[in-house]
DNA sequence: GTCAGTGCAAACTTTTTGCAACTAC
DNA sequence: GTAGTTGCAAAAAGTTTGCACTGAC
């Protein structure tokens, strides 16, 4: 296990935080996971996740892993993506700039977009009332490889019906 | 049943056409959910869907729900949200404008956005070589009434501890 | 007539729950 | 000491699959 980076602390300290606020725990357990988790870049399913904390010999039971992803995200260090058809998939948010994703329809390839214009024109728009936590785009379309692909399997169909 | 809308007959030819491309049957079940989903205004789950098959006198089984809605999905009919944990939400896209939604962190309540000037700065990205169909916003935070049931809280306690 | 698509039920996967043991406070 | 938390296993919920039958082409 390695030492702990300027921001393992820091979202270690966010956590702490979140904990002493709910009235909940500081567990070992807990700190481990979101160890792990800080120590995953991209995105990981909770089955990978389970996997690491088993590698970092820190195994912990699934129960618990669900319980402190739920804790994790109500303290904005984690969100969910709607990926996976089945299980879910993570990913870790260190700070509350906007996220985009770039996602094909096709061979389903997920690609993180770092456009500064894009995520300056998200940080313009505030909505009344509402508290930001982060903000998440998906733009969901076909890659440029995938087009390839499509369009010399509709060149190869015309061409067997000529 | 209703009269089909003018949108329920263009999403029918989308989903005849894609279903011609792609060499698949046009079935009565396929029709069928389409026309169903495009029916629902807003999110649902597939057990409100199966329920609602039941209602117009079209009962499917759960394997051919699911299978029809990885097609539309493909298809660009439909999208999948990440909002619950374990089963999946869905909603009908008609059109390819960027769609916004703000998720309230405490009391998960969802709530669609109709912004001009969010939409119109969405739309000025443009990936390259990356053939966009639709894109998703998603804005996380805390609602309004939750902050005011926040602070609320927060008072209380400290007048306990006083 | 052929074979993709459907219904049904069973299998499988993912997530939640109940309870005894543990540990943070 | 008192709960909140954990592990374990069992249950529940959600999704996929296999197979015989049906119906679109």
């Amino acid at each position: 296990m390695s030492d702990k980076t300027s921001l393992q602390k820091e979202v270690e300290q966010r956590f702490r935080e979140f904990l002493l606020a709910h009235e909940l725990r500081q567990t070992r357990e807990r700190f481990a996971i979101l160890e792990a988790i800080y120590s995953i870049e991209g995105t990981f399913t909770i089955e990978h996740l389970q996997d690491l904390m088993q590698e970092r010999r820190f195994p912990v039971s699934t129960g618990t892993l669900y319980a402190t992803i739920q804790l994790l995200i109500q303290a904005n260090l984690l969100i969910r993506h709607p990926f996976n058809f089945s299980s879910s998939v993570f990913e870790r948010i260190a700070d509350n700039h906007p996220r985009s994703y770039q996602i094909c329809n096709n061979c389903h390839h997920i690609t993180r977009i770092k456009s500064k214009e894009l995520a300056n024109s998200l940080e313009t728009y505030h909505p009344r009332g509402f508290s930001i936590s982060h903000r998440i785009v998906y733009i969901y379309g076909i890659c440029p490889s995938c087009q390839r692909t499509i369009r010399k399997q509709l060149k190869l169909k015309e061409q067997n019906k000529l």
